[in-house]
DNA sequence: GCAATAGTGTCTTTCAGACAATATGTT
DNA sequence: AACATATTGTCTGAAAGACACTATTGC
């Protein structure tokens, strides 16, 4: 059982994961994880994962996919399911704080490239090897959520209640990897009915303020 | 490890069952399934399974998703990893034959309804009930058939190597459980470049005969 | 007023749905 | 020729991309 807890940071892609102090993989990141208890739901251990390594509760969360390869740890057999939780900003900030283990790492979009192979970088910019098949796992889970962001509601999940188009825009921008048109995802956002205006604005901008909108569920 | 085999039969999609002998859930219909090796890769089980238990060896199989609730299986934890395999109208014939414990339970969709909820009847039509959580699963795999059907190749899969336009419209139909509009249909099969004409036609009709199509693959 | 970003209007292109006309096999 | 279905053409409306314009805030 391995979480992929995602976020969007700084304008990109990132993911919390934990350094490995031991042996195999030791000094590589990974993905939090932990064993399935024999009467426990597979969510339910996600839940408890989350919890314990993060301290996040109500976070959605999704299964991403199951992976068993044999060899994919060299000790023994073991056989995960990934699961894809979706952090808000505050919960990304929550999490570190929570766990000064967790580290956040940006997922590098190659230069508007869709193909899905991302760099996984620490927080310096370096290169982070990954323990395991925990990239390919990242990747994996970069590929859903950008399959997921034109007709479910992941979009919402990565920002706060209240947000501004431009806010949208760019967690989309990010997850794809590539620059939308301004007025067009205005207008495809709004005619959704997905969201609704709060009649609040931003404040402490040096600019026009923007805006706030909100959630309101799909139908 | 379960294994959903599911075509297109008759105008409708359809799965391949056994008819249970033993408790629990004695006389019930379940998918053909197995135990994972204990050096086995996940995929390399489904293909096992789907060799020894329908005789099919080269067939497009897909992981579709864990079920692991607790009590899932009355007798003890068990997690299923469920998989989705695409068949042919030759190969659904195929299994038939080769295995006659196979029955080919046709998912009936509610009148045009896209809410998921089929009923699963046998070939006389009468409802059939299933075993464990596998309608859970049944229908889990024709919600995903039906959203990868606009942009993958799936509807390929369940079609003759040569076919015509109006065989993979009635593919299209069946999964989706409504009609589509002939002349548009023609233009995005053909538009996305996925489809070449083969110069040949149909022949034994008792009308035009249509011109036969090959599947060019995707880009 | 200036800088900076929010938000709008409009033109063009693309594409799906509707509907009707034409084409070409069998019987 | 009659029939049944394939195949094509055209009209219309919805939605996206491009681009330029207007609006509103802080300084």
């Amino acid at each position: 059982m391995d979480i992929v807890l995602m976020g969007v940071r700084k304008g990109a892609p990132c993911a919390l994961l934990l350094r490995r102090g031991a042996a195999p993989f030791a000094g590589h990141a990974a993905l939090p994880g932990g064993f399935v208890g024999a009467r426990e739901a597979l969510e339910d251990a996600a839940r408890r994962v989350l919890r314990d390594k993060a301290g996040l509760l109500d976070v959605r969360c999704e299964q991403l996919y199951t992976f068993g390869e044999v060899a994919r740890d060299p000790r023994r057999r073991i056989v995960t399911v990934a699961w894809l939780a979706l952090l808000a900003p505050a919960a990304i900030e929550a999490a570190l704080e929570a766990n000064p283990e967790l580290l956040c790492a940006t997922l590098a979009v190659p230069e508007g490239d869709c193909s899905g192979d991302s760099a996984v970088l620490d927080p310096t910019g370096a290169r982070l090897p990954l323990a395991f098949d925990h990239e390919q796992i990242l990747t994996l889970a970069l590929e859903r959520l950008r399959g997921k962001l034109d007709y479910t509601a992941v979009g919402f999940d990565l920002l706060p209640p209240f947000f501004t188009l431009r806010q949208l825009q760019d967690v989309h921008e990010a997850i794809r990897g590539s620059a939308l048109n301004k007025p067009a995802f205005r207008r495809r956002m709004i005619d959704k009915g997905w969201i609704t205006p709060t009649g609040t604005r931003e404040t402490r901008t040096s600019h026009r303020p923007a805006e706030l909108y909100r959630f309101r569920g799909m139908t």
